[in-house]
This record gives C-alpha cells, sequence and structure tokens, in this order.
DNA sequence: GAATATCGATACACCCCCGTATCGAAAGTC
DNA sequence: GACTTTCGATACGGGGGTGTATCGATATTC
C-alpha cells in the first residue's frame, strides 16, 4: 500500500507480514461472510495478529477492506494490442479467468452487492479498481473506431457495458461460465451491430 | 404464509396485518442492509410490532427471511407482445423501473451474494425468480427468430445474458440508469448484430 | 361471563464487538 | 547504551443485539 519510506525511522519498523497475514484474513473473511459478517476482531484474530497491529495501520474498517481489495486486484494489464476483436477477446477472457484464480470471484460480488448501505465504500471500489479497468475497455473500442471498424457514433460507455455486463453478471451470479466459442458469440454480435451502416461485417 | 386454519381456535386470532408488516419490513431491510446487516429487533422496530411478534411466528431470522421471500414470490407480467424490439424494449424498461416499485430486484442479487452462507436460499429462488424471467426474455427472442429478424443459429441463452446484463449490472451496482434512447441503443446494436442476412445493416 | 391466546411494552442477563489504553518485550536507529 | 517505535497481550467501558420472561390490555371462542 505505502511504500517504505527511503530513510528509515527510529524505533522498530512495522512488520510486512503482519500487513500481509491482516489483508490476507480480510480477503478470507470477506469471501466467507460478507462485509456485515465479520469485524476487526476477527480479522486480528484470523490473521494471528494483536488488534492494534490492526488499528494502527486502517483506521477503519472500509479503509481496510478497501486495501485489501486492491491488494487482491493488482494492477491491471493492458490487452496484447493486436486487433480490436482480439483485443476485446481477451479482456473477456481475462474477466472470467482472473478471477477464479484468487478470491475475487466470491469477494467481489459482495462488495457490488453492498452498495446501498455503504455506498462510501463501494465509490472508493469504483475509483480504485473499476474505472481502471473500464477505461482500458473504452480505450480499445475507440481504437476501433480510430481504425473504422466500429461507427463512430457508438457510445463507447454503453458498449462498454453492453460487452462485459455478460462475464460480470456471470460472476456475480456464478450461473455459468462461458466457453471460448460464447465469448467470440457475444464480441462477434456487438460488432458487427457496431459496423459502420452500409459496410460489410470483417 | 400459514393459511389460516378453518375452525378458529379460542383466543385472540393473530394479527395478519402484524405479519404483513413483518414481512414487509424484513424485504426492506433486507434491500437496504444485506441478510447480515439487520437483526430480528431491527425487523419489529421497522415494521412498528413488538420483538414478542416477531419471534412468536419465527423461532429464527432465517426462517423470518425464507418466509419474506417466498411472499415476494410475484408473476412476472409477459411483454405487450407487439413487435420483437418494442417487446425487448418493454421487458428492458421494467428491469429498469421495476426495482423501485418491487423490491425483488433490489434483494435478489444480495441474496445471490450471499450464496456462500445460504446456498439452499440461493437455489430456491433462481428456480422461483430468475428462471421464469429468463424464460420470458427467451420466448420473445425465439418468436424473433420464427419470425426471421433473428437469424437462426443464434443462441438464444446468450443472448438472452447479452441484454439484460447491462441492467441487471446497473441494478446490482447502482452505477447509473439507462435512458430510454440507452436502452434502444442497446437492443438496436444486438438486433443489427443478430440480422439474419449479417450484410446490409438497417 | 370464563377461558384462552395474542397484542404491545418493558425488563433482564448474556454475549459480542468496538475503539482505546496500558503493559513489558522486541527490534530497530543514533 | 539511550531512544524510539512496533510488537503481542490484556483489560476496560460503552453500545447494541439476542432470546426469554413478564405484564396488563385486547379480541375471540365456548
Amino acid at each position: 500500500m505505502v511504500s517504505p519510506p527511503l530513510v528509515r525511522k527510529p524505533g522498530r519498523p512495522r512488520s510486512a507480514q503482519a500487513e500481509q497475514a491482516a489483508l490476507q484474513a480480510t480477503l478470507e473473511l470477506l469471501a466467507s461472510h460478507g462485509v456485515h459478517g465479520f469485524g476487526m476482531e476477527a480479522v486480528a484474530n484470523t490473521a494471528g495478529v494483536a488488534k492494534t497491529t490492526v488499528y494502527r495501520r486502517w483506521p477503519s474498517k472500509d479503509d481496510l477492506i478497501v486495501d485489501a481489495l486492491v491488494h487482491m486486484k493488482g494492477e491491471p494489464a493492458p490487452p496484447p494490442g493486436d486487433s480490436v476483436r482480439g483485443d476485446l477477446l481477451a479482456l473477456l477472457r481475462r474477466m472470467r479467468d482472473q478471477p477464479r484464480k484468487n478470491l475475487a470471484l466470491r469477494i467481489t460480488p459482495r462488495i457490488v452487492a453492498e452498495g446501498e448501505c455503504c455506498p462510501q465504500l463501494v465509490a472508493k471500489f469504483r475509483d480504485r479498481v473499476v474505472r481502471p479497468r473500464r477505461a482500458i475497455f473504452a480505450a480499445v473500442l475507440q481504437r476501433g473506431i480510430h481504425s473504422g471498424g466500429i461507427r463512430s457514433d457508438a457510445d463507447v460507455e454503453l458498449v462498454t457495458d453492453l460487452l462485459w455486463s455478460p462475464p460480470l453478471t456471470c460472476n456475480v451470479s456464478r450461473a455459468r461460465v462461458y466457453r471460448d466459442e460464447e465469448l467470440e458469440f457475444l464480441v462477434d454480435t456487438v460488432l458487427r451491430g457496431l459496423a459502420p451502416s452500409g459496410r460489410l461485417a470483417p
């Protein structure tokens, strides 16, 4: 979260190990009990860390949760950058595959669903996690407009919604997992619907 | 929840009004605070009912929630039935507008998100709420295939995902509310992408 | 009218968590 | 070694929810 200071201050340094343990415990508790299902004391116990150590770093539960989420998601990687279609497919595939490697699949739905009772928490989450990823999506679509494959009057934000909502919904509801061909069908259907009028769909 | 007995027993009968108030309060609290965000006392206070009255009917919070969800079972209305485009638009508009009138779409995502705590609850809900609504969507699309407006090799389930996921995501994340023109853009983009010939866009 | 069951209201003991304070020990810098 | 900061552990008051018990009032049946 905070880069270690270049000049070390006097006194015992904060244990990075304790910090990692607290973040990991927060993620596990989020996944298994939801936002309201645990407290700071449970975080400390699960992490095997004193409650004081938790409060010293994060003054509130919201701050702890947001940091844990950022720590979990990491920096969003840019798409390969070849074709628009290939990039969109890669982004959708990543949305499908990446959450299954860590706890994101179990946690993100809970966070998003808590929007009404913790608006500030969700706002921070949108700022630090959702928005950067949307921006990557929109950039690819914008590239498609400039290169002529997508009609220029297309609403980039709406198309972003249209494309990433299905896998997002699947992650939330855990109803199913799309196969590669199904993702291709989604992308191709949308791209065909966005082809400049009077032109052939590639 | 239990149908009134045919032969009335002696003593003051249970107030159906208090029961409705408790169920309604449970739904409102579910929608606004989630499964873990409230307790029996909050239900009694919100309903304007004594805590005893709640405990007399439902021995535990889970029982109360299950009954409240069952009480919420609403038959999804069929679409107007004119054109495929009009029906899809009507369904999307309803998904956008209904959450304020009916608590179902506000509660459903939360229940689904809490699936790890109560898997049996989620299963019942998918069966009795989600699936009927999906079926209505799919029926309209199927009609479009038969009438020739939609290519016959389109995956109806996937197109259902594609169309209803954006408003569903909006309902879950509360990020925004689509305007009518934006819903039309979504429907038209998908329908154009599903045109049988695949050559010219109308 | 007598009996019965529910009503709202209130009280109670119990438990859990919050957020802070305190303590001695440990780990660093000067 | 002196100083500083964090460590784990523990204790504390406060707040709030739980589930039960009790109370007089009310509504209904017999």
